[in-house]
Formats: C-alpha cells, sequence, structure tokens
RNA sequence: GGUUCCUUAGCCAAGCUGGUAAGGCAAUAGACUGCAACUCUGUGAUCGCCGGUUCGAGUCCGGCAGGAACCUCCA
C-alpha cells in the first residue's frame, strides 16, 4: 500500500507500527446537526481504505470518535430548552443511520467526549505541569511558541501564520496563535476543574482520545477532511509532540471538499445539501459509486449530472452482474468460488496505489466487459460466467457496493419457459406479456 | 499576502521514479434482437500558456494565467 502522507507531501509506502495491524483514527462528526453530503465523503473514502487492508490481510483497528460537546451543541440546548445529551443522542443516531446506509462498516471504538473527560482533564493538567499550556482565569490556552515543529502538518511557518492570524479578542492569550485547551463557562454542560468549570477545546478531544483508545501515542493513520489540516490537526500533533514528542499518526490523510459549482459545501456558506436527502434521492450505492469516482484527494463536484452519468455506470455493473446471476439460475447452476486472481490483483494493486479508484473502476469495467462477453456467446460456459461474477463481487466488496445474488425459482424458470416458447412461436403478444411479469420480478 | 493543490478529448476522470495519452458518459458507424432494453466491435485529445533541461516531457525545472482549500467553526 502506498499512501500519500499530508505531514511529508509524498506518496509512501505504508509500513504498519504492529505487522499485520492497523491503527486508524479519523476525526467524527460534531453532533448538533444532521451531517451535509460532504461530510459524507470521509466516510465512504476511509471505510473503502479499510477494507483494502482488510482484503490484503490487514487487522484494521478504526476509531472514529463523536464530538458531543461544543459550543454549537450548547447553544443548541439552550435555544430548544433541551439537555445537550438529547440532541447529541439524537444527531449520533442520524450520523450512524447514514454510514450504515452507507455501507460503511462498524467501527472499532466510538469514543464520546463526555466519556473521556477524565483523561482530557488530567492531559490539560499535563501540559499546564510541562509549561505548554497556560492558565489565565479559569482558561487554558496551548503556548504554540513551546514546540519548535509547529507547522509540521499544514506546512506554514510560525512567522507567517502570526502575520495572517486574525487579531483576536481575546487578549489573555500571550500569542494569537494559541488555541484554547479549556473554556472557562457558566452555559450549558460543564465540568469542574482545579483551574476552573467550563470544557474542553476542539483540539485536545481529539488528541486524548487517540491516546486513550490506541493505548498508545503514536498510530498509523489519521485522517480527516483536507479543511482539518489547520488549525485542527496542526494543533492535535502540537500537544502530542509537546508530551510525547511524536507526530501522532505517521501518515497524515486528508480526503478532498465536495463542491457546489465549484466551491467548498460547508455549514457557514449554506450552500449544502444533507446526507439524508441524497441517500434518499439517489440512493445509497450510487452516492458510495460517486464517491469513489473521483480520486479521494481530488476535489468532487457535486450535481445532478454526475450522479446520472454514475446511474448508468452503476447501472451497466449491476445489470451484467444480474444477468450472470439469471443466466446461471436459467442452467441450474450457481456462482462458485474461483475467480480470476489476475483481474483482482489488478484491481487491489490499482486500490494499493494511494487508492487510485478511478484506474479500479477501469478494472471493474473490463471485468464487466469480459463477464458480457461469456454472457453473450452461444453456448454460455457457466464456469466462465461464474468466474468473472465473482471476481466482480470481490471488487464490489472492496468498494462497499452492495450486491445480492438472485435465486431464481421454479415460477421464474417456467416464466422464462414460457416467454421463449411464446417467442419461438412468434406469438408477440404473449410474449410480451411474460416479459412484462419477468420485468417486474426484476428479472428482465 | 503566505501555505498546499488543481488546469488532460463535448462532459467526468487516471496517468508513480520522463520514452510518443487508462476508463466511463455522450456522439457516431456497424453487429445482435420480434420490437425495446441490454450487450459486443470500430471511431475522438499532444495534455492552460511561455520558456528551460533532455536524444525524448502531459510527467522534471522556472515564469505567467485561471481555479480551489487552509491561514476563523467546518469533512
Amino acid at each position: 500500500m502506498r499512501l500519500y502522507n499530508s505531514r511529508t507531501l509524498k506518496v509512501e509506502e505504508f509500513k504498519p507500527l504492529v505487522e499485520g495491524e492497523v491503527s486508524m483514527y479519523v476525526c467524527g462528526p460534531t453532533v448538533y446537526n444532521h451531517i451535509h453530503i460532504g461530510n459524507a465523503r470521509p466516510i465512504i473514502v476511509f471505510d473503502t481504505l479499510r477494507r483494502v487492508f482488510e482484503a490484503e490481510g490487514y487487522n484494521v483497528k478504526y476509531v472514529s470518535n463523536y464530538t458531543d460537546v461544543d459550543d454549537k451543541i450548547i447553544k443548541k440546548a439552550h435555544e430548544e430548552h433541551r439537555p445537550e445529551v438529547e440532541i447529541t443522542q439524537e444527531y449520533i443516531q442520524a450520523y450512524n443511520d447514514v454510514r450504515h446506509k452507507l455501507n460503511a462498516h462498524d467501527l472499532y471504538k466510538t469514543p464520546k467526549v463526555t466519556e473521556t473527560m477524565d483523561d482530557i482533564i488530567d492531559f490539560i493538567d499535563e501540559l499546564i505541569e510541562s509549561g505548554h499550556a497556560y492558565e489565565v482565569d479559569g482558561d487554558v490556552f496551548f503556548r504554540v511558541n513551546s514546540v519548535k515543529t509547529y507547522g509540521e502538518i499544514s506546512h506554514q511557518n510560525i512567522e507567517d501564520l502570526q502575520v495572517g492570524a486574525r487579531i483576536d479578542e481575546n487578549e489573555k492569550k500571550e500569542s494569537p496563535l494559541d488555541f484554547a485547551l479549556w473554556k472557562n463557562t457558566d452555559m450549558g454542560i460543564k465540568w469542574k476543574t482545579k483551574w476552573g468549570e467550563g470544557r474542553p477545546g476542539w483540539h485536545t478531544e481529539c488528541v486524548v482520545m487517540i491516546q486513550k483508545e490506541f493505548g498508545k501515542n503514536m498510530i498509523d493513520i489519521h485522517g480527516g477532511g483536507t479543511d482539518l489540516r489547520f488549525p485542527h490537526h496542526e494543533n492535535e500533533v502540537a500537544q502530542c509532540r509537546a508530551i510525547h514528542d511524536t507526530s501522532l499518526a505517521n501518515f497524515w490523510l486528508h480526503n478532498g471538499m465536495i463542491n457546489i459549482d465549484g466551491i467548498k459545501m460547508s455549514k457557514s456558506l449554506g450552500n449544502f445539501t444533507l446526507a439524508k436527502d441524497v441517500l434518499n434521492i439517489y440512493g445509497p450505492q450510487l452516492v458510495r459509486w460517486v464517491m469513489l469516482s473521483a480520486h479521494y484527494r481530488m476535489e468532487l463536484n457535486f450535481s445532478d449530472e454526475v450522479f446520472e452519468t454514475a446511474k448508468k455506470e452503476l447501472d451497466k455493473v449491476m445489470t451484467s452482474y444480474k444477468q450472470a446471476n439469471i443466466k446461471l439460475g436459467l442452467m441450474n447452476e450457481k456462482l462458485g468460488v474461483e475467480f480470476d486472481t489476475q483481474l483482482y490483483r489488478e484491481f487491489l494493486d490499482q486500490m494499493n496505489d494511494d487508492m487510485n479508484t478511478p484506474n479500479a473502476y477501469a478494472i471493474i469495467f473490463e471485468t464487466v466487459k469480459k463477464l458480457n462477453q461469456v454472457l453473450r456467446v452461444k453456448e454460455i460456459d457457466p464456469n466462465e460466467v461464474s468466474k468473472y461474477a465473482v471476481t466482480l463481487e470481490k471488487m464490489l466488496e472492496v468498494l462497499g457496493i452492495e450486491y445480492s445474488r438472485i435465486p431464481l425459482t421454479d415460477d421464474d424458470k417456467i416464466l422464462f419457459a414460457k416467454w421463449n416458447e411464446a417467442k419461438a412461436e412468434k406469438n408477440y403478444e404473449l410474449a410480451d406479456t411474460y416479459r412484462n411479469q419477468l420485468s417486474e420480478r426484476g428479472l428482465v
């Protein structure tokens, strides 16, 4: 597996820290609202990455969190006169519903901030004790200048950042770049600490959860949207550097944004479409197919036209697969276990090449073409049909595209026989009747 | 202004360590078919612009133009 590492700006050969095992963390949602379709991209991208690793025999430990403590959540709770937990539970469920529909596998662990609070407080304490953080009136800030490597993820140098940094109204900070680890607060849910009551800053949560859930301060892969590189991921690393002097993760992976008319879809811009709505309109399979049709690091423009084209592509693949099932059924044969190892290997090689899904799709179309070719000959060889159909299944499995084997009932077979008989007798009226019946069963 | 990245046929989109451009959609010409659908076969680009390195560059270097993300919460 070769992966583009945002930390080094290069494609590198992946070597796991522990033989045969992959530790992977992806920043999860802040659960104050339904996710939009842009938020669904990392779900699909990293689930697919996990499937590739698993296809290669790795044991993958994939962790993703729920940020269930946040200003927006508190604000919403306040406005709706509801407890925070009610809101977070609602949107965690909505998020998981989207994940399941998208056929994303279950995660190794899904920590919540509220359940990690003791560790977060301890960690902040440790940062203060070591001089990397300081407390002012109940707030705690991270002292960015105390970490020499600051900028290693976003590739910015501190001077440039300081020039560009907006003058913060918060004059408590020593430097405008310093970020909050703990916010003193009197509104909403809060925790008591020795420096005051409040809640943690966003950047601290992820580092702590990684360390806690994996039991170490260095993992294989940390993923997320490219918009999280700075400041979020930079600040995560800074904290880890401060205490452990590691880059937290060997590989930093970032997926590209989903655009609307060339502009990033975002909640703040308001140009977003909710994932659940897109799933209802196009169906989860098509969404997954579209998401993987472009390389994960590239921007992906979101439009009806993209979906229309993708639908034709996916239909082509699934139609071929369905035909294989039906033809085998009519021959009283079944799909076996043999597959074209060479085609499958080529497919996996593309997936291993920094998840080159466009090239992997090309292999799929090649497989589909071969399947169609063996389906079209006069004397169909069931072994050949099965071979390519099973090859296709294995590829779809890696991509997370669902398929289902179609068992033909005796009734179905009789109907096919009648249809053929009517055609042979040139009784097309009757033939169309049977065809319509088969069509209703989704067999034509 | 700084950082990172993108610009390939009508559209979408690959192209790693340089040797004359994957795949898909659309279009078009055939084949198959009772009709239709499906399918199969054939047909298209010199790679934003300029310059450099090289025997040779889409692929490396420099410059220019256009676009995006980040520098503020955001996948």
